[in-house]
DNA sequence: TCTTTACTTGGCTAAATTGCCAAGTAGTCT
DNA sequence: AGACTACTTGGCAATTTAGCCAAGTAAAGA
């Protein structure tokens, strides 16, 4: 996933990128502001090289921004539409049973 | 992920639904409207049983309505928020080196 | 009823993802 | 320089996910 080249292959690097339990609270976390990794390490509860990881991925896919400023590393979200998204997919409640209908 | 009971759960349960090359084409397609499941078969290019297995996946994520007619079962997406989060998406272009600064 | 069509589900192997530990790198401080 | 802090990267075992084939189900038609 070094160079995705085609829209798809973006699109899909962005979502998957917050396809995960952590990865989706760094997202939650990093719109109220940027953090430093260890912020986020305790907000995730993982080891440090886990989070670090996330972060790369997440990173990559054009997600976030990093900054070094002395020792710590900032991370910061570059998707502005990432509230409104969730606030639409919080609106979506599974319906179990299929419908049948007349032909 | 049968019960997906937190608000993070459901939001995850969703954001993996598309997080796969053949279910974002699904999705996308799904955008022009209803198709049944044969119609997605040739979109995605995969077998039928795989399809089937994306789209039940997508379903219970609540994503995705289904309606049995006749011999055909037609899906229809649920959420009207994927093409402006999509188009959200096309705008991120990754950067790949870290920004350094002064403390 | 028997056949055909359209789909779903079970089962299993292959591939991708995750997370920890250990080791490496880059600033800061003394 | 050496020690310390904050993070990244390598490597690998364990879990998860994906996709095919085969078998099962449901509606339609002869």
């Amino acid at each position: 996933m070094l160079k995705p080249a085609t829209r798809a292959a973006r699109r899909i690097a962005v979502i998957k990128a917050l396809a995960h339990p952590s990865r989706l609270a760094i997202a939650e976390a990093l719109q109220d502001g940027e953090r430093c990794v260890c912020d986020l390490r305790d907000i995730v509860g993982a080891d440090l090289s886990t989070v670090s990881k996330h972060l790369t991925l997440m990173r990559k896919a054009g997600l976030l921004d990093m900054e070094k400023r002395g020792l710590n590393v900032f991370y910061r979200l570059r998707c502005p539409c990432l509230m409104s998204f969730f606030e639409c997919v919080d609106g979506l409640i599974p319906e179990k049973a299929p419908r049948k209908s007349g032909k």
